[in-house]
DNA sequence: TTGAAAGCGCTAACAC
DNA sequence: GTGTTAGCGCTTTCAA
């Protein structure tokens, strides 16, 4: 294919639509933008010149003139897929029929880059964006947009600060109860793979597994205690690592999803069944949950509801609505097969 | 939280910078696209105006002036969620360092709104635009693309009519190797679970499958052949509908992994065991197909490599370097643990 | 109810 | 090397 592949012939603009309606520009802007003020009869010559040449607005020069572009930004890490693909098609499902695009900033690591990501967000022009975690807990990234004035949309962050709005989960709550009903079963020699350290609510959730602990008069074995990535490979390789132990675990508390199901593969490589030998949890109810055999116990996070209502915040800011500082979000146990009673 | 939330105090534009660094407003746009012919010590003027003042450019007017709004699309439809998430992963990760930002464009069916696809395109104002199946087959957006002049890249389609460039992928060779690797482990009873009848590689994977069928001489049965839409729900009603029969099929072909776990699935619910008592496989090589028990056999299709080339068509068409018309990727067969040889 | 003209903030063409 | 002057295509005063 040779490169040259002109821009085809010139652009149609509003001008040319005037001209062949026979009225001014700011008409047709008028009847394009549904404003009042406009004869019916006028309004429907300029909807035929526009049919007639297929004209369609340069969306950049619209941006520029009235200084908003249509663009909301997605803001995430990429650690678990199952958690970004919800929080991307939640986010995508509110957006549908609105006026706006959006467009997708993956951060390799907030911790290392908070700093380029204002910077990130003003070149891609949007008008506001969505922060998942742990960008959502980043202070500065947070003041520095409140610096610039672009609306933004937290998403599930540990601790708010005084900057909103945003959506919530309790974290530590969920994590107690998930904890709780590991302990319920019988068990005490738990095992806990928690989350990407950068993330606070690895540190949120490991906070509601202590109280659960503490409810139940049990002590945290420190070395049964692993960091993981929420990532699927992650949890398989802690697991692996708790499995060879001398006196390996009877459950496990992991910190989301994938790595429950990570963990799982080890077991089922080592030949340990599970939930008959071990008992393994997750948190966050992604797919993979729902799919992996056993099919995982676990505490539903509702993401996908809660990136819906993130960027409804944002479109009303947009619209100049009111919106409340926080919207909470519940969590709710949900029993499967990955846990058994024991003795 | 109240709405008025003021765009904060004025912008600063290059006209701040030009007046601040005592040069025109044409010597800081040199400095800042890195044009030749400006003093390294004005340059440096430039620099520090820009930083003293923490100026950043107004992309959209950016946009406007130069015609390009740095921005590619990417449309696709959602059946399963594994195949959507290594695409848009292949094309972030080569949109990485580049000036290019992704506008995810999610259609729900392209069979029924193509002719609304090039107006999306258009008014998210993307420069160029990776098409997914089915929307890289679809004869009208295509058409109207090349009308507009807008640059594309097809990912995998099933025929090509001379609309180029793109990446490729021999769907017939792919599942002619899994259906034959199937067929040499015996299996005579073999029921196909179709993909989206609207995909044209469903049509192309059942061709790839009746010629392995007609090269070891054996018939395929229409009552075990079943429509699926690539979902994992689909691929589960699809299988326990083939499991109830009174004859069930020794082995299912999935046209895709998510359809193969889903089949899984069914089979476990109905105590039937893979691979003792049945032989299933996919299509794709997706995450699911990995992290499910046992792991899928499954033919590869590199979808993130591809996403990644097809991505590489758009910016070398920005750049103004001639492409191949169509860059071929290989499919490979992985053996894993649901296929047992019969008899 | 409609229009003329002045921006929006930047880059391109052409001087100097 | 550097600046001047027009646009890019739309919306917005403010008149009429």
């Amino acid at each position: 294919m040779q490169p040259p592949r002109s821009r085809g012939p010139k652009r149609i603009t509003i001008v040319d639509v005037a001209a062949r309606a026979g009225v001014s520009t700011k008409t047709v802007s008028r009847v394009l933008n549904g404003e009042p003020h406009v004869k019916e009869a006028v309004r429907d010559k300029v909807r035929d010149a526009v049919r007639a040449l297929d004209y369609h607005p340069n969306v950049m020069a619209q941006g520029l003139a009235r200084q908003r572009s249509h663009l909301i930004g997605l803001v995430y890490e990429n650690p678990s897929p199952s958690y970004t693909v919800e929080l991307q098609m939640g986010v995508l499902d509110r957006l549908r029929g609105e006026p706006y695009r959006l467009v997708v900033l993956p951060v390799r690591s907030i911790a290392d880059h908070a700093d380029e990501v204002v910077g990130l967000l003003r070149s891609a022009a949007v008008d506001g964006v969505v922060l998942a975690p742990p960008a959502s807990n980043d202070r500065r990234i947070l003041d520095e947009l409140v610096g610039i004035g672009m609306p933004f949309a937290r998403i599930a962050p540990t601790r708010w600060d005084d900057i909103v709005p945003g959506v919530t989960l309790d974290d530590i709550a969920a994590a107690r109860d998930i904890a709780a009903h590991v302990l319920d079963h019988g068990h005490r020699r738990i095992a806990i793979i928690k989350g990407d350290p950068t993330h606070t609510a690895s540190d949120a959730r490991m906070t509601g597994y202590e109280q659960a602990f503490a409810a139940a008069g049990v002590a945290i074995d420190p070395a049964l205690v692993l960091d993981g990535r929420f990532t699927f490979d992650s949890g398989f390789t802690a697991a692996r690592a708790l499995l060879a132990m001398d006196q390996p675990p009877t459950a496990i508390l992991a910190q989301n999803d994938d790595m429950a199901v990570g963990a799982l593969m080890a077991a089922r490589e080592v030949g340990i069944e599970v939930p008959a030998q071990l008992s393994i949890v997750g948190f966050d109810d992604s797919e993979i949950g729902r799919i992996a055999w056993p099919r995982v116990t676990t505490v539903r996070q509702p993401v996908f509801e809660m990136a819906v209502s993130a960027t409804g915040l944002l479109l009303d800011q947009f619209a100049g609505v009111p919106v409340p500082d926080v919207l909470p979000h519940d969590h709710r146990l949900i029993e499967r097969d990955s846990v058994r009673k024991l003795g």
